[in-house]
Formats: C-alpha cells, sequence, structure tokens
DNA sequence: GGGGTACCCTTTTTT
DNA sequence: AGGGTACCCC
C-alpha cells in the first residue's frame, strides 16, 4: 500500500481539530479537551500515524492510566497498522525500568511491591519500635504523611530539615526508619516505583540519556490526573528529543487524594515551552440530554475555566432520576430496567452500574441474582487484598525475595505450625542482631539460644518448606501456585466454614496465574508477582464477557457505555462524607468539586441512556441512615430529565410496590366495564392476582410504561406494563 | 508458649 | 468483613 494513503486512512475519521493533533510534527503538544471529546482518539491515532511515518515502535512510548487502558490502546494502534508498541502504566513501566536499572543505587532488582497493607504493616512495626503510642501517632495517618511527602518528591531527610517542632520531627524520624526497614526487606511501595525511577534518572546520567534517546516520542493520556513524580519522569523522558503528547481533561481530575497535580496539565506550557495546544469542543459519546446534564452540574465548579462542549447528536431519552426507600428497591429497579434494556437488545456489556464506594455493589448483586442477569463486579485489587490470596501471594514472594520480612511474618505462622507471637520476636530478635533476615534467622533456629528445642524445631521446619518451593522456583506461576498450596497445607488447615471460600478464591488465583503464563510465558514468577501487585480494579473485567459490570465512579475513567447507571447518589455518600475532610484539599470547596467532577466523570460514560438513583435509608457501618438526595442532582437542569418518586412517602411505597411487581412479574391487566378501551387514569381494571382496582396514574420510567393502581384488596401498586399493553396507553 | 475467641475499629476512592 | 488487640484456656 502506498504510504500516502495509509496515512490518510489513519486520519480520514477525524475532525479538523483532531487532526491538527494527530499530524503535529516536533515538539510539545498538549490537547486539552472535554469528556468524549476523541481524546484517547486522538494518542491512539497519533501513535499509529507516527509509525505509519516511519517512526520505529520500539521508539515510542505511551502511557495510560490503567493496564486494561492500556492493552486496549497496543490492541487499536496493531489493528490500524499491524505494529506493536509499548504502551504501559507509569508504575508498571517503572517496575520494569528498575529490574534492569535498580542496581545503579545499590539496591537489589528482586525487589517485591507492597501495597498499602504490606506499607502499614511497617509503619506498624516501626511505631512499635519507636515506642510510641499508635493511639497518638496513628500508623495510618503516618502511612498518609509518607505518601504525601512521597507524592512531593521529598525524602526523609528533606522531610526532616523541614520539620517544625518536635512533633513533625518525629513523623520525619518514622519516615527515615520506615525507608530503612524497606530497604532492608529490599521492597518498594508504589511510590517507590516513580521516587526510585528519578532517582536513577539523577544519580546515573548515563542511563538518564539512554532513556531519552530510546524515546522519540512521549505520549501520556488523562495527563489531569498525574503526580508530581510522574510528570517529572514523563518530563526526564522527553528531555532530549521533546516530543511530548499530552492529553487530560481538567474536569476529570479525580485522583486529588492521590497526589494528582491538576498544574501539570494547567501549567503544561511553562513547563515545555513551546508546546502547541489543541482543543476538543465536540462530543461525540453522548446524547444532547446526557451532556446539557452533565454541563449544567460541572458548572457550578467555580476552580475551573469555563470550556464549551457541544454535541451534534439528538436530545435522545430523558435522564432519569428515581428515588427509592432503600438500596434494596434501588437495586431491584435497577435490576429491572436492566433486563428491560436487554430486551431491547442492548447488549449486557454495554450496560454499567457506577457507585462511589465499593461496599454499594451488595444490593445490585442480591436484585441481579435474583433476576438471573448477568453481572461483574469489577473489583480486582479487592480480590488481591483477600487473606487466602495474600497468603500465598506472600509464600511465593518469598521465593523470589528471602528477605521480604514482611511476606515471612504474614504466613509464618498461617497456618498454624507451632509459630507463636513469643518465637516470632525471639526470632526477629536474633534476626537484628544477626543482621539477617526472618528466613535466615530460622534456618539457623537451632543455633538461637532463647529458643526452645520445639520452636527451633518449628522454624526450622519453615524454613525447609520454603527451600522445599524455592527448588521449583523455575515452574510456571501456576504450578507453583497449587504446590505452594499443597506444600503449606493451606486448605486442610482452613477452618472449615472458611474452606470453600478459601478454595473457591485460590481455584481464581490460579486461573489468574494459569492466563498470566500462558500470555507471559516469559514473566517468570517475578513478573507474575509484579502484575499482580500493580493490577488495576479494571484489569480483572472482561468486557466481552456479556455481563453488565458493577464498578466504582474512579474506575469508570476513560470508559463508555451505551446506558449507565450512577446509584446511591446522597448527600454523604456523593459528595462523600469523608472526601469532605480530605486534607489534601485547600479547601471545603476543592474537595466537593473534586467529588462533582467524579459524577460528572460517570455521566459523561453514557451514550444513549444515563440513570440516576438514590435511596431515602442507607445501611451505614450496619447502621441504618436516613439519606438525603445529593445537592448535585438540584443541579440537573429541568429539561431532559425525568424524576421519579418526587417525595419521601411515595418513594417509600414505590420501592414496595415495586418489589412486588418483581416478584410476581408482568402480568397484563384487563379493562373493565368496556366504555374507555384506554389504559389512563381512572380506568377500572383486572389483574390475575391482585383483582380489580382503579389507575391512579400513568407514568414513563424511560423506556418502559408503568401504572399506579389502587387494587380494592391490595391498595396502590405500580405494575409494569408488557410490551403489547403499552399501545393502550 | 500456642491457639482460639471476643471485641474493637475501620475503608472513600486505588497505582 | 477483615484485621488488630486483649484475654482466656490448653
Ligand atoms: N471524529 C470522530 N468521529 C467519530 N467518532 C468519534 C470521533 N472522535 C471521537 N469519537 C468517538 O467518541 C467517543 C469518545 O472518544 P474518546 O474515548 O477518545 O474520548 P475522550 O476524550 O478520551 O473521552 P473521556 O475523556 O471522556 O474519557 C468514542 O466512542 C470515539 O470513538
Amino acid at each position: 500500500m502506498p504510504k500516502r494513503s495509509r496515512l490518510d486512512q489513519i486520519t480520514a475519521d477525524l475532525t479538523d481539530a483532531q487532526r491538527e493533533a494527530v499530524c503535529y510534527g516536533e515538539g510539545p503538544l498538549l490537547v486539552l479537551a472535554g469528556a468524549g471529546s476523541g481524546k484517547t482518539r486522538v494518542i491512539t491515532r497519533r501513535i499509529a500515524y507516527l509509525l505509519g511515518c516511519g517512526v520505529a515502535p520500539d521508539r515510542i512510548i505511551a502511557v495510560t492510566f490503567t493496564n486494561k487502558a492500556a492493552d486496549e490502546m497496543r490492541r487499536r494502534v496493531e489493528a490500524l497498522v499491524g505494529k506493536d508498541v509499548y504502551v504501559s502504566t507509569f508504575h508498571s513501566f517503572c517496575a520494569r525500568l528498575l529490574r534492569r536499572e535498580i542496581g545503579r543505587l545499590g539496591r537489589d532488582a528482586s525487589f517485591t511491591i507492597y501495597d498499602r497493607a504490606d506499607s502499614l504493616r511497617v509503619v506498624r512495626r516501626v511505631v512499635r519500635e519507636m515506642e510510641l503510642d499508635p493511639a497518638t501517632y496513628s500508623p495510618r495517618a503516618l502511612l498518609d504523611f509518607i505518601g504525601l511527602r512521597k507524592d512531593r518528591v521529598e525524602g526523609p531527610r528533606e522531610c526532616r530539615q523541614r520539620a517544625l517542632g518536635i512533633e513533625e520531627q518525629t513523623w520525619a524520624d518514622v519516615y527515615q526508619r520506615y525507608e530503612e526497614q524497606l530497604a532492608s526487606n529490599n521492597a518498594l511501595d508504589f511510590d517507590d516505583l516513580l521516587l526510585r525511577t528519578l532517582e536513577v534518572f539523577r544519580e546515573s546520567p548515563g542511563a538518564l540519556q539512554h532513556y531519552q534517546d530510546a524515546y522519540l516520542h512521549v505520549l501520556v493520556d488523562e495527563y489531569q490526573d498525574t503526580n508530581l513524580p510522574q510528570h517529572l519522569i514523563a518530563r526526564a523522558l522527553q528531555g532530549k528529543h521533546r516530543n511530548i503528547t499530552a492529553v487530560g481533561d481538567p474536569d476529570q481530575t479525580i485522583y486529588t487524594w492521590r497526589g494528582a497535580r491538576l498544574e501539570n496539565l494547567m501549567e503544561f506550557e511553562q513547563d515545555f515551552p513551546g508546546a502547541h495546544v489543541v482543543t476538543l469542543k465536540r462530543n461525540y459519546r453522548s446524547s444532547a440530554n446526557i451532556l446539557r446534564a452533565a454541563s449544567a452540574c460541572i458548572s457550578h465548579n467555580v476552580f475551573r475555566r469555563p470550556k464549551e462542549l457541544h454535541t451534534e447528536r439528538d436530545e435522545g431519552e430523558p435522564i432519569v432520576v428515581a428515588q427509592f426507600a432503600d438500596s434494596f428497591a434501588e437495586g431491584r429497579w435497577v435490576a429491572e430496567m436492566v433486563q428491560e434494556l436487554m430486551q431491547d437488545r442492548v447488549a449486557p456489556r454495554e450496560i454499567a452500574v457506577f457507585y462511589r464506594t465499593k461496599n454499594q455493589s451488595l444490593p445490585l448483586e442480591d436484585a441481579f441474582a435474583s433476576l438471573d442477569l448477568p453481572h461483574q463486579v469489577v473489583d480486582s485489587v479487592g480480590f488481591f487484598e483477600r487473606r487466602q490470596v495474600k497468603d500465598l501471594r506472600s509464600y511465593l514472594q518469598l521465593l523470589i525475595n528471602p528477605r521480604d520480612d514482611v511476606a515471612c511474618l504474614r504466613v509464618i505462622n498461617t497456618p498454624p505450625r507451632g509459630i507463636g507471637a513469643r518465637t516470632v520476636e525471639k526470632l526477629q530478635a536474633a534476626a537484628v542482631q544477626r543482621g539477617t533476615s526472618l528466613l535466615e534467622a530460622m534456618r539457623d533456629a537451632e543455633q538461637i539460644e532463647a529458643l526452645g528445642p520445639r520452636a527451633a524445631r518449628a522454624a526450622r521446619g519453615f524454613y525447609e518448606l520454603h527451600a522445599r518451593l524455592s527448588a521449583l522456583r523455575a515452574r510456571s506461576a501456576k504450578k507453583l501456585l497449587s504446590r505452594a498450596i499443597e506444600l503449606t497445607g493451606y486448605l486442610e488447615r482452613q477452618p472449615a466454614d472458611e474452606r470453600e471460600d478459601a478454595e473457591e478464591l485460590l481455584d481464581m488465583f490460579m486461573d489468574y496465574a494459569g492466563q498470566y503464563d500462558k500470555r507471559s510465558p516469559e514473566g517468570g514468577l517475578m513478573g507474575f508477582l509484579e502484575q499482580s501487585a500493580l493490577v488495576s480494579d479494571v484489569d480483572g473485567w472482561n468486557d466481552q464477557a456479556g455481563a453488565v459490570p458493577f464498578m466504582t465512579l474512579h474506575s469508570a475513567k476513560g470508559l463508555e457505555f451505551d446506558a449507565v447507571f450512577i446509584v446511591g447518589v446522597e448527600r454523604g455518600m456523593l459528595p462523600h462524607q469523608r472526601a469532605m475532610q480530605e486534607h489534601v484539599h485547600d479547601t471545603d470547596r476543592a474537595a466537593l468539586e473534586e467529588e462533582r467532577r467524579l459524577f460528572y466523570v460517570g455521566m459523561t460514560r453514557a451514550r444513549h441512556r444515563l440513570f440516576i438513583s438514590h435511596a431515602r435509608k442507607r445501611t451505614l457501618r450496619g447502621r441504618q441512615e436516613q439519606a438525603e438526595p445529593s445537592p448535585f442532582l438540584e443541579e440537573l437542569p429541568a429539561e431532559g430529565v425525568e424524576r421519579l418518586g418526587a417525595s419521601g412517602r411515595a418513594a417509600a411505597s414505590f420501592g414496595r410496590e415495586m418489589d412486588y411487581v418483581l416478584k410476581q412479574k408482568k402480568l397484563s391487566l384487563r379493562i373493565l366495564d368496556g366504555g374507555a378501551n384506554r389504559l389512563a387514569a381512572g380506568a377500572r381494571v383486572s389483574h390475575p392476582v391482585y383483582g380489580e382496582g382503579t389507575i391512579l396514574e400513568t407514568m414513563r420510567m424511560g423506556s418502559r410504561h408503568v401504572v399506579r393502581v389502587d387494587f380494592a384488596a391490595h391498595g396502590p401498586m405500580v405494575l409494569v406494563l408488557a410490551a403489547a399493553d403499552v399501545g393502550r396507553a
């Protein structure tokens, strides 16, 4: 194929503004654009275009927010030009780089990656060792503090220098000792992946130069949610060729709590002098009703440059805002509406349900299960945090990095093998004294005087178990996992009431390992552990599975669906109570605005249908709490928004009535006393189950028609009309 | 000294 | 619901 026409093909279905960005030549480029305007499309096409222009695939690096988004982009580029480029997240890229380069910092390449729970264990230990009162020095708060320092690229020494007063000095000391512990465990936390990469660049000009030479083009998606270290890494990488493409939308910053820095985007032109800026103003995703509502809502953010986003699309169906008595009624309604959509030929994978917090999935799961609707809770991070999965991961982690005392302590007596708290203490003391890891101390258990013969034998036994597993280290991840389960007797030793659970979880874990083995036969155990440490929630979501995904609003970023449900849109939930106390925000207002952006991100995921709901009662920490509608709901326009169950009492009964209808499914109504031949208010009807009644009102709930009927024997009920009845309504 | 149990609290979002 | 801590029994 002649080159010209292939390039034309890549840019054919783009707007002028999009094409300008895709085909932009050398130098920094910023695409500043609203939701659904084609930012991700521009990045993907630009990669394809560069490849089409003859840039070698290995001279391009693209960075996305999740591994799933990275795979998706790689696949799209491959489909466009048949070439394989490197697309990754910042964290995965850094982990890969550090496996090669961390020796330059005097550290070992077989490092463990710690998640928050691992880090928390380290902080707890530091607090104990420093003999601080954990009530005053909350390990959680201390870890947050450390994270904050790291987000600002501030090491313990600098932190200590800047400390004002004894209190802050103590925090800095905790930070210092936390770092020492991580080093002696040969572990890096998530932030370290970024910081050590910067350190490699700083300490080793040769390495920096190597990467700067290698990457002719650096492209970063979702720039509004990058933190300072990520920004610095991007800047370092483009340092030689100066070809950076960043795309982002300031209205979609939703990770400030994790250090995201909007300045990275808004001050791009200062950081990258001579940057060319392209703005995209047309939304290609959503119906006019959806875009109008989303824009109206986000316009209430005052810390914001007003931005006009328009669409050529039709109004579309009205947005539905519905109120329910409680989250269970809300869940049943969502399930019922999903069933309806599926009957209307909307594929389940084109429907999604979003919520603020993960525990909101439960009522939805119940409701979907009872209607037998295919659904999938998108929660990979949660999966890897499950106790049983973490336990087995720790056994494997210890094979790669025997110095990982956190992993060792986690499983040293799991399942119970006679190494109790006292023995552990003695082992730890011996390890500190000898300057060894816990595992090495166990190898030499017989020589530790403080240990009785029984304890010594148990400890030595653990070491031998590790050694036996270690001999199999080169085997596939799945094989190792199943051998670890066998050799440790993990399942047999589970309490009977948890065995089934554990078995299911570990089966899933083995499946996951099997998939890894197949996909990355070269990755080995280390690659497997690395990938599972760096998963994002959406990574585990199979978008081809034909199931409705349930996910957090955060996870929904960057995705799109034909129909979207956002549940639990209540004061205290969205905006979330805790988010309003988040100290990373300068003001209450800023905190509220981030919550509004989250709602905005959710709404703008929808192409055609948007359903927003809230409940009057919600169970929080086992308590039933009254809930008010979210203030954000008042910000939606009247036009193109249909509100159901507006008053509190009506909503309460609506919930119960809905319940009934769902159980009975749809049974058709017969019109009595021949006069009126229409299902309209006032008509007398008869129902096979409820008997006779009078229609109170008829209404539309989204695409479906419902009637409220006052039955003589049952009182008011909401009935959903069968398609055949609709013509009569 | 190990192991089991009861009670606390804490989770908002996640690389 | 899961971990941590405190307490009790073996
Ligand atoms: N020029 C175009 N022609 C047709 N469809 C387009 C065009 N540009 C974008 N789209 C479609 O619009 C939708 C949104 O595009 P994309 O996901 O790239 O937007 P985005 O700006 O990254 O969105 P967001 O920031 O909201 O995640 C996609 O379905 C995409 O295919």
